[in-house]
DNA sequence: CCATACTATGCGTTTACACGAATAGTTCAA
DNA sequence: TTGAACTATTCGTGTAAACGCATAGTATGG
């Protein structure tokens, strides 16, 4: 079943064209997190350390010792030791990309986003 | 409002930071359900009706109302009548680019992704 | 080699949201 | 206007995952 058009947006390779959305999926699940987002922009801006993050995302270590794993995982960001202190930065010029896109996007369609209490509220997973 | 370049990742403006956060994180949030990114493909090959990504889902009428409209919404989409039915296509040429991005870079990184059991698991939100 | 940052992992709790099933509303043809 | 097709909403259920707190593990410096 070949479906194209729209410039090899499709994988045509059904075993494949799965896995591919499902990791894809999981990709966009990493940033649908505020605090995820939150963290990565701010690396984006510069490199950081844990604790910067931690001060910055407003959260326990533990919690933002996790997320910034998975978003390393993700290959969002990248982990470099620095005597005692692990730096973050992010290394793949696409992801600055990635996040210009989906913002520009985003405050286009801000006003109607803010109204879709259909299904992702988009407010805090768990918790307060 | 344009925001654009690296430079510019910061918002530094406080409140409307975080409301941006937000908004974003819910924009993500959109795609970042396998069923969502599944239809959104779908109709990013080619204008569908209703039916076709019921057919495509593979799951219940209802289920894929809610996430069509959810699509809608956060302005992936479009909906347009034509006669009973409704076709949705896609108007942004940027949601392409945000896919294809989000593709190649996912591609990437698929062997650490999949290993990412930290936080996000990506699969199926509920149920099964 | 030990003490001390710094970082990661459990555990329990709470909330979001994806699902199916049932049902209610719309829109068009006759 | 009535009926048929199409689309949207409601309800209940169950799993994913975000949080804080407590604690375990590591890497570095003395």
């Amino acid at each position: 079943m070949p479906r194209s058009t729209t410039a090899d947006l499709t994988v045509s390779g059904g075993e494949t064209a799965c896995m591919h959305l499902d990791t894809t999926a999981k990709f966009f699940r990493a940033l649908s997190d505020p605090t995820r987002l939150k963290l990565l922009e701010f690396i984006l801006a510069g490199e950081r350390t844990s604790a910067d993050c931690v001060e910055h995302a407003g959260i326990s270590q533990p919690r933002v010792s996790i997320h910034l794993s998975c978003l390393a995982d993700c290959g969002y960001v990248v982990a470099r030791r620095d005597g005692k202190k692990l730096r973050y930065s992010v290394g793949d010029p696409r992801v600055a990309d990635l996040v210009m896109l989906a913002r520009s996007l985003a405050a286009d369609n801000a006003a109607a986003l803010e109204c879709c209490t259909r299904i992702p509220t988009g407010e805090n997973g768990g918790q307060r």
